[in-house]
RNA sequence: GGCGCCAUAGCCAAGUGGUAAGGCAGAGCUCUGCAAAAGCUCUACCCCCAGUUCGAGUCUGGGUGGCGCCUCCA
């Protein structure tokens, strides 16, 4: 079955075909760091993870980058107020978000390439652009001129004439024309900055990810992600670049997701709404917050409130659940054969869940089909007798799709201390002298320290929220 | 002004034109010493109005109500 792509550029789903059979490059706009990234940010980090995760599983060898900005304007400035120095300031974010990704529950990129580091090749390409006509000079700076592109507006499919420019953005008298974009940045005195062949300067924001997506993955590349707002300008001007300089198409596939609202409206710094990645990993675990995200598709909006992050965190639970009793069964499991009827509604769930992935990753409904194994899994826990080879099939398939979206925490060896081992022992010797007050008391007390005690037929049962 | 998105149960949220997935919350029952977990059962005339069709949540047109991009922004 092939996967099927939402295309910004054709607005349409296609179907997905590698430029090499069995790889894919892919490249994701990445974080300008001057602060820690909020949830909005975390939304596509999370969902584009998952678009490469199943990549990975579906079988392609996935070369994933994600650029670090870390170089701009809003740098300079809150280096500025902040007394230190830009690549301090960026370093220090950079580690920030490293940490905050990781905490979410998302696998490293194949490699984070930072502006910084490939100004020769941005500078190449600038020069080249300006020799091709595509680009001029002008007043310290170089500015892209669109007139020359005809294609300019294709991805974001806006009428440049029909863009209002001028009205909310300041026409600068050293552009030709309004809608011509900065590629090199004449620098202030002061400012940090680079030699270049039109003084010293720094590179525009549209220009650093040209580069670097040819730097690194050659001319052509398979699939080119972001947010929504991303669109445009940043990848109408990325495509107008590249595909100047290239004389090739930039991307196959344009992905783009939608925001994560706050009160119904985009998160903004000038509403003060903005809410941090790391403040929400303090109040719940990895695995709610990404549910809550993967639970949505990525093309809709959605909304964030205490009441849908606790709903979350409930679904996530039952999930755990599942999990932690199959794991207690396989204690006394029988060593028989394995069970078939479960074993083919396990492979009919499992095609389920690929369908919709392959669907241009719905997630939500691929949650659907883990959640009719967690059912597929609590139905056959109910009898009485059980085979280990069948909870294990049931385990490794839970895990599968685990793999792909994470939603179940990788703790396994949680292991308790003594003292807690010896309140379990008394509490089951309580239980067998029906001293019910103190059974109940032990259990109470464990409870207290977020460890759950549940009396089955196949003896004492523990579990960690 | 241009381009575009969304409106489905108390809540979150899917849905290739054929009489509405899943989860959360809630109610009842089973199991349990009591619980918990789990199982079983129950809860939707899909924003409104027209139209196309044998048949529309699903297509078309028109409303109403939200939202986004066109400026840094995921």
């Amino acid at each position: 079955m092939t996967i099927h792509i939402y295309n910004t550029m054709s607005r349409q789903k296609e179907p997905f075909v590698p430029l090499e059979p069995g790889k894919v490059k892919m490249y994701v706009c990445g974080p300008t760091v001057y602060n820690y990234i909020h949830i909005g940010n975390a939304r596509g980090a999370i969902f584009f993870d998952v678009v490469r995760r199943y990549l990975t599983h579906a079988g392609y060898d996935v070369n994933y980058l994600v650029n670090f900005t870390d170089v701009d304007d809003k740098l300079i400035r809150k280096a500025e107020e902040m007394g230190e120095s830009v690549p301090e300031l960026s370093q220090r974010f950079i580690d920030a978000y490293l940490e905050d990704v990781k905490a979410a529950g998302i696998h490293p990129v194949s490699h984070h390439p930072r502006v910084t580091e490939n100004i020769q090749e941005i500078i190449d390409m600038v020069q080249k652009l300006v020799d091709t006509g595509y680009a001029y000079p002008s007043g310290g700076d170089v500015y892209y001129r669109t007139s020359k592109f005809e294609e300019y507006g294709k991805l974001s499919h806006q009428n440049l004439n029909e863009l209002q420019f001028g009205i909310r953005i300041d026409v600068d008298e050293r552009k030709e024309n309004p809608q011509d974009f900065v590629l090199w940045k004449g620098a202030k005195p002061g400012e940090i900055s680079w030699v270049s062949p039109w003084g010293e300067g720094r590179p525009g924001w549209h220009i650093e990810c040209s580069a670097m997506v040819h730097k690194y993955l050659g001319e052509t590349i398979d699939i080119h992600g972001g947010g929504q707002d991303l669109q445009f300008p940043h990848h109408e001007c990325e495509v107008a670049q590249t595909e100047a300089f290239t004389g090739v198409k930039m991307a196959n596939y344009w992905m783009h997701n939608a925001f994560l609202n706050i009160d119904n409206e985009k998160m903004s710094k000038s509403l003060g709404n903005g809410i941090l990645l790391r403040q929400v990993l303090e109040q719940v675990r990895p695995q709610t917050f990404r549910f809550f995200i993967l639970n949505a598709h990525y093309r809709n909006p959605l909304n964030f409130s205490e009441e849908s992050i606790e709903q979350a965190d409930n679904s996530v639970e039952r999930i755990h659940n599942c999990v932690c009793n199959l794991n207690h069964r396989l204690e006394t499991a029988l060593e028989g054969e394995i069970a078939q009827d479960v074993v083919d509604r396990m492979n009919q769930i499992k095609q389920q869940f690929d369908s919709k992935m392959n669907d241009d990753f719905n997630t939500p409904d691929a949650i659907t089909a883990l959640f009719e194994l967690v059912s597929e899994a609590n139905v056959y826990l109910q009898q009485e007798q059980v085979t280990a080879s069948t909870l294990r099939a049931l385990l490794d398939a839970l895990q599968v799709f685990n793999g792909v979206l994470g939603l179940l925490s990788d703790e396994s060896d949680e292991l308790l201390d003594e003292e807690i081992e010896q309140l379990i022992a008394e509490r089951v010797a309580a239980r067998t002298s029906k001293n019910w007050a103190r059974a109940d008391e032990i259990r109470d007390l464990l409870t207290e320290q977020g460890i759950f005690l549940e009396d089955t037929p196949q003896g004492i049962r523990w579990r960690r929220k």
